[in-house]
DNA sequence: TGTTTTTTGTCAATCATTTCTAATTTTTAT
DNA sequence: ATAAAAATTAGAAATGATTGACAAAAAACA
């Protein structure tokens, strides 16, 4: 179900799997594996879990490629979502923020978001594949992708 | 399930309904129910289903209101979702949008989006109840709302 | 090596949204 | 009713995330 050689056999393998996954894809349209889209890639993988915005990114990636620019970042983030290497998530806060995706197919998240403390909370929804085929026959609509967000208050709010 | 006096008799009512909803939730905060803010939600009462953006209905609230300004709009928009008469959509299109908010508990609608025509359709998903109930125990945690889009193709784009 | 293509950094422009301000309207107190 | 206080507004300016322009740098090509 998935290509060969992207199974991991210990964590350090994780990185270079997904840049090779990247290079893979960027060849694919003719595009090039940079410093800067490299250190932007792994800045991502570095910080899973923790769905950064932009400035955050550019802040971190400079860390270790002071030279590189806003615009870069950007472009990289751009990039990164067209490849699906990562997904842009919206939280109405007025910027946009990026997760790695995840490239196990059965695994997809979605997001409770704490109106309190804004706390994100990650939970996977299996269930929704149920929904999807109920819909697609009933609106004959081809459904490629979903976009889930819950809101409430979590357990330390309460 | 619902205060007495919001039951329709006929489509006219509709207005005055929603209209009786707002002042009275206005009220409650100590706000006012000006000419701005009827012509507001009047403008978003007749264009059920559509989906207008800020922008669209500045342009249709100035036919009937030619002196209100755009900064008016946005604090009424503002207003009208804190008052959960209207909700915003993001379709991630560069800006928000605004739809009349169905206040019959059970028929909260969600949204199919065309990637190739940009077409939304709309759908109900009652389904989604049991998901939340599940989450609800499964991870401690209250919810209050949710937003769901599915993209994909729309059958005439196939 | 010289030429072309891609990518980058800087900086300016864009564009949706928010803030500021003084004027207007509404409410409240006298 | 009249004056002071509070809320709301229009219009202009400011903000802030994102994009575009462009010349320089890097990489691929011949
Ligand atoms: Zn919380
Ligand atoms: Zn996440
Ligand atoms: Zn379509
Ligand atoms: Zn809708």
């Amino acid at each position: 179900m998935f290509e060969k050689g992207y199974y991991l056999r210990n964590e350090g393998d994780k990185v270079d799997n997904l840049m090779d996954m990247l290079k893979e894809k960027l060849k694919e349209k003719g595009y090039k594996l940079t410093p800067q889209r490299r250190a932007t890639l792994d800045i991502i993988i570095d910080n899973q879990g923790q769905h950064l915005n932009t400035e955050e990114i550019y802040a971190l990636v400079k860390e270790k490629c002071p030279e590189i620019g806003l615009a870069t970042v950007y472009r990289t983030l751009q990039l990164l979502d067209e490849m699906q290497m990562i997904s842009k998530i919206n939280l109405d806060d007025g910027c946009s923020r990026y997760e790695l995706n995840d490239h196990d197919e059965d695994h997809q998240h979605h997001h409770l978001i704490c109106e309190s403390c804004g706390t994100i909370i990650e939970v996977e929804l299996d269930l929704l594949e149920h929904l999807e085929e109920e819909i697609e026959k009933n609106h004959d609509f081809e459904i490629k992708d979903h976009k889930v967000k819950f809101f409430g208050i979590c357990s330390k709010c309460r």
